[in-house]
DNA sequence: TTTCAAATATGATTTATATCATATGCCATT
DNA sequence: AATGGCATATGATATAAATCATATTTGAAA
């Protein structure tokens, strides 16, 4: 299923790190480092999960290399992910963010049968941690985007209808 | 030597997304995802570089299996980092932001034999990218910090004079 | 179906921080 | 040693976004 990895500030506001998806591994950094770095994970809708015992694993990886290759991709993958996320976060305006968000979850996600863009049921306030920003900043841009014709809300289902306006507005690639 | 790893934005401004210290491995994820993701790297000082070939790294890991485990372990504490910088960034003030860069600084590099606290030499503008800010917002928070009795300043070498109080703002751990 | 709490929405105001402007100081080069 | 260019510094102003305030809607429970 969905899952969200998140921390919480100095507030109590959470914000949400990264986003896993079904086959993923979460929490693989316990098992590696054994620092006191702590952050939450929840589940984004009903999920299966698989408890992998740590001394299981130990003796699995201990003799299949190819666990190593896999855990080493997912790593990368997740860090290249979390920089892309600083660079964003330090230059790109909360509208940018936005767009970007829409654009990731529909790739991550994917789309319902109704055509209904993103796949995900999270609240505007778990949205709006995800891109690092005020929930009433999150809902108004996105009301901004349903005026401007780049989506369509219906609830809490949000439908991209111009993806190449939307993209635009993300400034993903410069 | 001193590293700093760095992605350029819209407005070719960058944002330094972690440091790599001595005998660190920079750009191995380039070795396991094949991605068009880039981002750079530049010498804080004079390094000395080793430069690993693909072919003979395959070969090695194939063989050893403690460079996966010593890998795995970078990746995860780079990983731990960066997460770490998104909830921060999204989350706390420059001025938070600042007095944390400060004291990792210092944890990551080290004092002077002078006293002085940061055996790095940043400029100021780098200072900024690296706390996500703009370079006039750093030298004026850093000006508060002297005038507070936090640090002391001599040209770019900085030196932490009351690590508690400066702890203190950073509000590390909350 | 009615009711109520939580989520969504939008307006008004404040605030942190970026940007713009200008001054001062430092170091490298001649 | 003098000059020029860049880094540092600080003040003034503009602006994006947070916060505060208040409707409005929605979905769940009685």
């Amino acid at each position: 299923g969905k899952i969200k990895v998140f921390r919480r500030g100095s507030e109590g506001k959470e914000q949400i790190v990264r986003l896993a998806h079904d086959a993923d591994v979460v929490g693989y950094r316990a098992l590696v480092s054994n620092e006191n770095y702590q952050c939450g994970a929840a589940a984004l809708e009903e999920t299966t999960l698989c408890y992998v015992p740590k001394r299981a694993l130990d003796q699995l990886m201990g003799t299949n290399i190819s666990i190593y290759k896999k855990m080493i991709g997912l790593l990368a993958s997740d860090l290249k992910n979390a920089e892309l996320k600083i660079s964003d976060l330090a230059q790109k305006p909360v509208r940018e963010r936005v767009a970007e968000t829409l654009i990731m979850l529909k790739q991550k996600y994917g789309v319902d049968e109704d055509g209904f863009t993103l796949n995900v049921s999270l609240t505007r306030e778990e949205m709006a941690n995800l891109v690092g920003t005020a929930t009433e900043s999150l809902i108004r841009i996105l009301s901004d985007f349903r005026k401007e014709g780049l989506i369509e809300i219906e609830h809490k289902k949000i439908k991209i209808i111009d993806f190449d306006h939307l993209y635009a507005t993300a400034h993903l690639y410069d």
